[in-house]
DNA sequence: CAACATTTACGTACGGTGTACGTAGAATCG
DNA sequence: CGATTCTACGTACACCGTACGTAAATGTTG
């Protein structure tokens, strides 16, 4: 007879699911009845580790951003950034969800501390508080609305090819020329990483111009 | 007796009903029900006009980019780009939930000429295929990101002045010292403005080192 | 005008959502 | 041991998107 003994249900534990559930089926596929199921238990069960949905959603996010890189400074600015950055891309890319929730959470002590590394790096590498302010929000909207993108190109249709071959149907070449040409760009292979490079270092350099 | 010619329900008119709910509630805030007793009907009516609600929220996006500019290259391609982006701007200012639909909507004629006139501007304005696709992309990201996060902050919380105060006490200066800085720019007037003026010259100036 | 065909509005119903609330049992403490 | 506190669980409610059937109004043809 499972007595069941105090299972081991808590916040860390919920948030884990949550996250393995949201990597699967995306945010709107997330529920808290599934979430629960996943965990063998019932929906209500998991509102004692957790205010409601926004709280769980929250923490999820949070979550990924365990481990942070802080960078030392030294000389330059540049390379810190970029190591920053990259790891927020990449992160991001493997839990694209975290995109969407990424402008409506509130920031907790994760994000908070990588806020906290960007301005620091800027600060130290010799910006001054406004332009460290301008700077970061470039960073943040750049990395954050790219890998959004990205995914919502190739996740809203299973299939990306036939995505693009509609797209290419449903737009006659003779009132659109320039965006044929665009999408007809996106095709060649690995243009969204020169896309993100390029505009990272863009970014960089146009920041460098005002130190 | 009111024999109920036929009445008015339309594409259109559901359309418009919809946009003034979302304006006044927010995209989570609309349902179909609510779409339908705003128009004194049932819900399943509007099923007759419109796919589904998704359909819908993408005809509510694209009648936003009605009356997208169209301006005459001149010379200078730079004026002509401020242009449609400050158009794009105020016009999803007026409609922060446009800004959630964004990336996951499939483009309607309107925004298809809108990405049409941008592209347009950048190759009659002497940028190859590649930087021209650069560009836009960093002129989107960079306008529906920016109105996106200056929206989540000033919605979530109703009171923007109270949410920053909470935020503040929630963060020791000690442990975030670059943050609470950031955060006390934030206060000062007018620097939303100031910084996407500011970061909209910084990608056109660098975009023009790359023509 | 009559008869038919088509479109539209409407009601009902189903499976899903977040979560408020009450209860019962297990764990811990005095 | 008795008392107290915490947790899991079930039920219930108000909503959601929308599949489906029906009836009325409109448009078309004889």
């Amino acid at each position: 007879m499972p007595k069941r003994t105090r299972p081991a249900l808590s916040r860390d534990t919920i948030v884990d699911t949550a996250i393995g559930l949201l990597d699967a089926s995306g945010l709107a596929g997330l529920s808290m009845r599934k979430v629960a199921d996943a965990m063998g238990t019932g929906a209500m069960s998991l509102y004692n580790h957790v205010k409601d949905k926004d709280d769980l959603l929250g923490g999820a996010l949070e979550s990924l951003l365990r481990g942070v890189p802080q960078p030392t400074v030294g000389e330059d600015w540049r390379d810190p950034i970029r190591h920053v950055v990259g790891w927020l891309r990449t992160t991001l890319q493997a839990h694209p969800w975290a995109c969407e929730l990424w402008p409506t959470t509130f920031p907790g002590p994760n994000r908070k501390q990588l806020m906290e590394t960007v301005l620091r790096v800027l600060r130290e590498g010799g910006f001054d508080r406004v332009m460290a302010h301008h700077g970061f929000h470039a960073l943040d909207l750049f990395v954050v609305g790219h890998v959004h993108q990205e995914a919502a190109f190739t996740i809203s249709g299973n299939d990306p090819e036939q995505t693009m071959r509609d797209f290419l149907a449903a737009t006659p070449r003779e009132t659109y020329p320039h965006m044929i040409e665009h999408v007809e760009l996106h095709a060649e292979r690995g243009l969204d990483e020169d896309d993100f490079a390029f505009l990272l270092e863009l970014l960089l350099d146009g920041l460098a111009q005002h130190r």
